[in-house]
DNA sequence: CCAAATTATATGAATTTTCATACTTATTGC
DNA sequence: GCAATAAGTATGAAAATTCATATAATTTGG
């Protein structure tokens, strides 16, 4: 048996509760807590958070169909439709009917598009950076490699990732 | 400088992109991967995940209040109090004014509402077991207190954890 | 080559969610 | 003790989201 000192003194109060350590509520929680000052950043470029997911991986790899932007940008397919439409209308991004396959509808940056992605992606990269070296000890370094593991073995196709052609 | 081996392969295709090893983007995807089973396990209670959520703080800490129920349970207020409403009318909880400040509502679990809860809990712990195993390497067991510590940080008064009384 | 199954996107309609703000009760500072 | 401010909850109305399903284009199997 392992030493009481691992354990996180069992009644620090009265015993904390399930929720609080309970790994689904930490991960939830760490993503908002994490992501709302930069989603805060995000809404005064007037852009909506799944707005910006799109522009995001429209940057990392333009001209993505609309079902795996859904996928990756942890959108619902129906509502990622009715979003990019919007965008096109706000002069975001552009559709073009896929000439191979004619069921497919590209979705490629406009120069407008770009500009606010590429400005909004260094400043993430800042505020990824910022937020790293905030966490002291080996934590910040440990987070990705483990999250990244997570995903991996939840997800081993890479649909969520950015897998070159999943 | 160092070694190139301690690089992801520079170009493993093309070199990746941004998103794919952006914090943000990891935690918000891997947080969806994670809880996507529980979650329709849950719907097939005839929950939605905000009301599991309610009733899982409920069961840990019964008779909270709307405002910080919303706080721990990353629910806008205003929702919240109509969540809130529903799940009474179909019996899960009751709402009783506070006497000291009858300004606040206190929401309790009902009978049935706690068995629910406790079965929810149940399984929620035996998943999260299950999820944790499946994780090789140390990668499962620092997950957690990485994530603790992330949320230490963003969050020093605990308004997003299970405090006492934040 | 054709019918059946599958994939990709769009859309109607009901429900949810948001946002701003109203209302009520408590707290604070004078 | 009172006016001003803050805290807690609720609510109308607009907007977003979901769910089921329609439509169109491809792929598969025989």
């Amino acid at each position: 048996m392992q030493p009481p000192e691992t354990v996180p003194s069992e009644d620090e109060t009265q015993g904390k509760g399930f929720v609080s350590d309970y790994l689904l509520y930490l991960l939830a929680a760490a993503s908002e807590a994490a992501s709302a000052q930069f989603h805060a950043h995000v809404r005064t470029h007037g852009l909506r958070v799944p707005e910006w997911r799109v522009l995001a991986w429209l940057h990392d790899r333009d001209g993505a169909m609309i079902t795996r932007l859904a996928r990756i940008s942890l959108i619902e397919q129906s509502r990622l439709t009715r979003i990019i439409i919007q965008m096109e209308e706000r002069g975001l991004v552009i559709r073009k009917g896929d000439t191979r396959d004619r069921r497919r509808v590209r979705v490629h940056l406009t120069d407008k598009g770009r500009q606010i992605a590429e400005q909004l992606v260094t400043d993430a990269r800042a505020h990824e950076t910022a937020l790293l070296a905030q966490l002291e000890g080996g934590d910040g370094a440990r987070l990705k490699p483990a999250l990244a593991a997570l995903l991996a073995r939840l997800d081993p196709d890479g649909q969520t990732r950015g897998e070159p052609d999943a």
